[in-house]
DNA sequence: ATCAGAAATGTAATAACATAACATTTCGAT
DNA sequence: ATCGAAATGTTATGTTATTACATTTCTGAT
């Protein structure tokens, strides 16, 4: 499978056809990156993060079970919000129904275990790019393709926990989302507004 | 009506009981502070909120009905997060049941006049202590007693604003959250990490 | 190998949050 | 007074998430 950048959540014009047709399959040995998510190898991104799962939790003495190993892949098949009910619907079939408390147990175990995060603004999930280490990040989510690229700016991360502290404020958590258009998308949406 | 910080959500022990029964109503003229909420007079605070929504709906040619009224100062009642049917419930009487439609398209309204703001990952709103000029703000949210500090730190909000346009990003609108225990419920709280 | 407790999953019901579609009322300008 | 636009009322439904309890699976001790 190709990760695709311009998702048909954006019906994309003429000019962005021919990017999309542009897009290939690399075989080469890489990094695994969203910052080039025309031409990365996805089938691969998908398997280094489960490989990574996988031996984040053996190293926890936590189980990735097979539910949970299904439902984190579920969420790496593209770089896409991946909402809870979509969830329940991709792991259902013919013969059985998933209920929404085995999803979002799932949901829950993976957070913990800081594999996935969790998209505030858009009650959804997405995969954690560096799951190794916990981290506060920086979510930037386009409303023309609806990717989201994961930030992990200690500076930024630093100077919102030294202002928030300055105003004696523990703090536990930052939630930091950006929305707005996306490079790929921003020729689609609207031109910028000085000229 | 007094603004007590520490709220019925996080029941303070002894050492906090003295410092809310030192909590007193202020007569004297004085800005509207949300970073003193144990001395603040809080009958000012929503009275200074509603003047200033009239007069900004007044000059933008805006109608600040009676139910949005209505809707802002039941926000206002305390600096918490307020969920929307939290206000259903408040505004209906055993005459009149007010439907969800109703509160949802009075939020909407006051959003879009910049005269809340939504806390994305409560699902609640809050109201805004600086209305006049659109802004990025933080917000500081407390799990001990539920009240929210609004921060509208212009470095910041540029600083993340520069990152995201860095990776190509054109932002609309940013999010950004922190949870945590604010300066009274850190003692009810945990301790420090550090020792 | 057997067993007991813990962890994980299954299931039913319901709570909590939000919107679509359409009817009626109110407002403000002519 | 009348008309069109804006606001509100009403019904129904869609979406997201949790509670409570039953059953199964796993793991470690015997
Ligand atoms: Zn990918
Ligand atoms: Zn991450
Ligand atoms: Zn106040
Ligand atoms: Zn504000």
């Amino acid at each position: 499978m190709l990760c695709y950048y311009i998702s048909d959540i954006n019906p994309a014009g003429p000019a962005n056809a021919s990017v999309i047709l542009g897009a290939k399959r690399m075989t080469t040995t890489q990094t695994m990156s969203t910052s080039d998510p025309l031409t990365h190898d996805h089938d691969q991104c998908i398997a280094r993060a489960l490989d990574e799962a996988e031996r984040l939790c053996a190293q926890r003495g936590v189980r990735l079970t097979p539910l949970r190993r299904r439902v984190l892949e579920e969420i790496w098949q593209h770089h896409e919000v991946v909402k809870a009910y979509d969830l329940i619907h991709r792991l259902s079939t013919e013969d059985h129904t998933v209920k929404p408390p085995t999803v979002y147990r799932a949901l829950e175990f993976l957070l913990e275990q800081g594999l996935i995060h969790r998209i505030e603004s858009q009650n959804g999930y997405i995969g954690c790019s560096h799951p190794a280490l916990a981290h506060q990040c920086q979510l930037l989510i386009c409303r023309g393709c609806g990717q989201v690229e994961e930030l992990d700016d200690p500076a930024l991360s630093e100077a919102l926990q030294r202002e928030a502290e300055s105003h004696g404020f523990r703090v536990d958590q930052q939630i930091v989302e950006v929305r707005g258009l996306c490079p790929h998308c921003v020729p689609a949406g609207e031109e910028a507004p000085a000229r």
